[in-house]
DNA sequence: TGTACATCAGTGAACGCGCGTTCACTGATGTAC
DNA sequence: TGTACATCAGTGAACGCGCGTTCACTGATGTAC
């Protein structure tokens, strides 16, 4: 009647969950065509089996593991972008974020920027689902901002899709140098950033909004 | 004596090319961690065997893969922006290249974009060597212009960076995107490429080159 | 509260299959004289 | 040019192994009365 957790549903979720957090263990050196269902359910210490219990097939697994990474980031980025403060300090703030996110859980990030492009369909479609959505929310974040005066839908969501995809290249950048070149490829990423806020600001100077392919 | 081909060189070298033809194709639904040695044999017409005659492994395969995408590609976009007129004709020229070199072999650019993050070890450091080399390329070709002056050669390469990143991102794309979005997707990666080049315009601008990191 | 039955997460045995790698081989090509 | 031997790209059989998936099952949890 109660819609508690209930021993059955609590232990299902604990066995998932350790498919999961195996999973991901092992995605770490390897690319989820080559994962095996076999080799999840050694890591997670159940049977083969019991794997069916959960998801159809490692790539339904993939998918959950990009829900489980991006899902719960949403509004995290527009919500550094709508702190106070001027673009150079709001920008250094969200690398500094983004950083400490790929610090804090690097097997997530990693899964993501390899799989983005991988070769397992559901799993690059769940990721741009995703990184659309997060495009889109920067999009509106920036355009709360009074920089944005006059600029177009389309415009916004392009600036908004290049901030993403540098995020994305950023944390791939991260976990490929390690800790000792850390500083050095945020340094980078903080220029890279800079050049596209200085460009932003001129943006409208220069009429491109109106070019080629509008009547 | 002569060293012209020999019979026996010319078939190896015949065969070598089959297997990486087969590989290619193969690989457009797959990444290289999954792909198999028997696999690629049996769509390249020899013995399972035969493959241990021309590469040590799929990664050995992948490695000399990544070389046949990039290896003739050097010094084509240092051409491109080194061409005379002003900087959009050139960015949109740049644009148009790698437009038809993703069209003309898209299972190359396929491969390149998904086992750029890949689980391959030895391909990751085989793609990561070649786009430094593109970028240090790009970054000279910039260093030529009137528009660089003033500019340091750690913020070249920056820039440089950006424009081979951009240029992945956006193979990538178009080959997500198939050829009924291509229109769509030159036309946001157009975008992105004036908002960098406007950027670029006013970078010394701020003075940023002499901000936080230096003494 | 107690009992009798239903549910269902996880088990363990079994299957057929394709894998990577080894080995001794064949026969066309290359070379020395 | 002709012969005798060396090289080596590709063959084909064989191996042990781990894979994904099926099936009937067990026993703790859940539910109806």
């Amino acid at each position: 009647m109660s819609h508690t957790a209930g021993i059955r549903q609590t232990q299902k979720l604990r066995t998932r969950q350790a498919l999961l957090d195996a999973a991901l263990v092992l995605l770490e050196h390897q690319s989820l065509s080559s994962l095996g269902l076999r080799e999840v359910t050694r890591a997670a210490g159940v049977t083969p089996t019991a794997f069916y219990r959960h998801f159809e097939d490692t790539a339904a697994l993939g998918v959950a593991l990009v829900e489980e990474t991006l899902g719960s980031l949403h509004g995290l980025i527009g919500a550094v972008l709508a702190e106070t403060g001027d673009s150079e300090e709001r920008l250094d703030r969200s690398v500094e974020v983004i950083a400490r996110h790929v610090g804090a859980q690097p097997a997530h990030f990693r899964f993501i920027a390899r799989e983005q492009h991988g070769g397992v369909g559901p799993v690059r479609a769940a990721i741009a689902a995703q990184l659309l959505r997060f495009a889109e929310e920067v999009a509106w974040a920036l355009g709360q901002e009074p920089e944005a005066a006059g600029w177009s839908e389309e415009d916004l969501l392009m600036l908004g899709g290049l901030y993403v995809d540098h995020m994305v290249i950023t944390a791939s950048a991260l976990l490929e140098a390690g800790p000792a070149r850390e500083r050095e490829v945020i340094r980078v990423a903080r220029r890279r950033l800079r050049l596209v806020t200085i460009g932003r600001a001129h943006w409208l100077d220069e009429g491109w909004t109106n070019g080629v392919g509008r009547a």
